[in-house]
DNA sequence: AGGGACATGTAATTAGTTACATGATTGT
DNA sequence: ACAATCATGTAACTAATTACATGTCCCT
């Protein structure tokens, strides 16, 4: 989903300016799955200007810039509508937070605590803000999407909440005796390559 | 996270190619949370290479291409460490099976109810092959990684399963006749933009 | 005979981020 | 006085994806 797209369903909940627009990523309702900022909203806006799927209607201010407000186009909804009627690419999950604890085994006990403690502050933040908001008369994809965020989050929570303990147990434990050439030698659900060139 | 410390993860592992770092990221321990292909790992390794982080030996094949197996460096090993001690940014997450969810209204109950069946065989078919793979082995931090990721997709499982029903029912209801106007006038947490507006 | 796995790499394109540029208002 | 919020936009840079280029082996 490129930046047009994500600007028409921003614009189907109501006309609004690019930076109303950023807000609903930033801290709004996309926040937990889509991302865009400034830079590719407002070329995003000119192009869909251009090609006539939203109309931009100058507000004019006292000693600002004048506040542009979008609003679809017919021609908008249906490209909206189009976009995702179409079967969409898998999910995208960057998550640094766990490629960083997957080598726990050469990280500092007490900074992996940090670093966990922290989330488990990060998902009860995000829990709190989505909990506080109504969305009992809205549609029902919003619903829908909201609770599955908060099912997420819990899970999470619950996850860590669950195994910190443990888990920085075990760190402790085995800190400064590990043997790095036994390190995890059989992958996930591949075939062992260190083993196989070792047998070669 | 760049490409190149992400192969400095993989290289950890074990020795191993450019093209099996690029499985364990696609299919592999990494598929879950992190991204990168041929494109991005050929270059990474050169410059790694050129750094001094890794070494490359190559190995003579019949009628291929040689295998240009790459190994950690004291020097690459130091670099992953310094990287995994900084503190990571936020995860990112571009789902736009929520971002098309969410604008159910506008799309066929079947249509919808097609990506939610969809997305259960998915989480079933990732929880499967995550649970047949077994880590009791492997250090903490793969196995603490690993419980997280089910967590998440057990979670996502669960969620789908116990609200699909209703959620297409819902759809199924209000079908042909939703207000447009009525839509969503309330954002998530932040104040209702276009009925501020209408208050000017 | 055709497709997929193995195996490496480059070039062109696309897209997104970051920094810059400007400037008033409001709150601390 | 300083930071944050409001408000728009461009330019430079970074990074990743996609397509291309090459060729064998193995299975159906």
């Amino acid at each position: 989903m490129d930046t047009r797209i994500l600007c028409l369903g921003a614009l189907y909940r109501g006309a609004s300016s690019g930076y109303e627009i950023r807000k609903q990523f930033e801290e709004g309702p996309f926040s937990h799955f889509q991302d865009a900022g400034f830079g590719s909203i407002y070329p995003a806006l000119r192009k869909l200007t251009e090609d006539g799927l939203v109309t931009c209607t100058e507000h004019a201010q006292n000693n600002r810039p004048d506040k542009k407000i979008y609003a679809l186009t017919s021609e908008g909804v249906a490209a909206l509508k189009t976009a995702i009627e179409a079967d969409p690419p898998e999910d995208k999950v960057r998550s640094d937070f766990m490629f960083v604890l997957f080598f726990a085994d050469i990280l500092d006990p007490d900074q992996a605590a940090m670093l966990i403690d922290r989330r488990i502050d990060f998902h009860r933040a995000v829990l709190d803000g989505m909990r506080q908001c109504d969305t009992r008369l809205q549609p029902v994809g919003r619903r829908f999407v909201k609770g599955m965020g908060e099912a997420i989050h819990q899970a999470c929570l619950d996850y860590l909440e669950a195994h910190r303990a443990d888990f920085i147990g075990e760190l402790s434990d085995q800190t400064g005796r590990r043997d790095p050439a036994s390190d995890d030698l059989m992958p996930f659900d591949l075939e062992a390559s260190t083993a196989d060139r070792a047998a070669e």
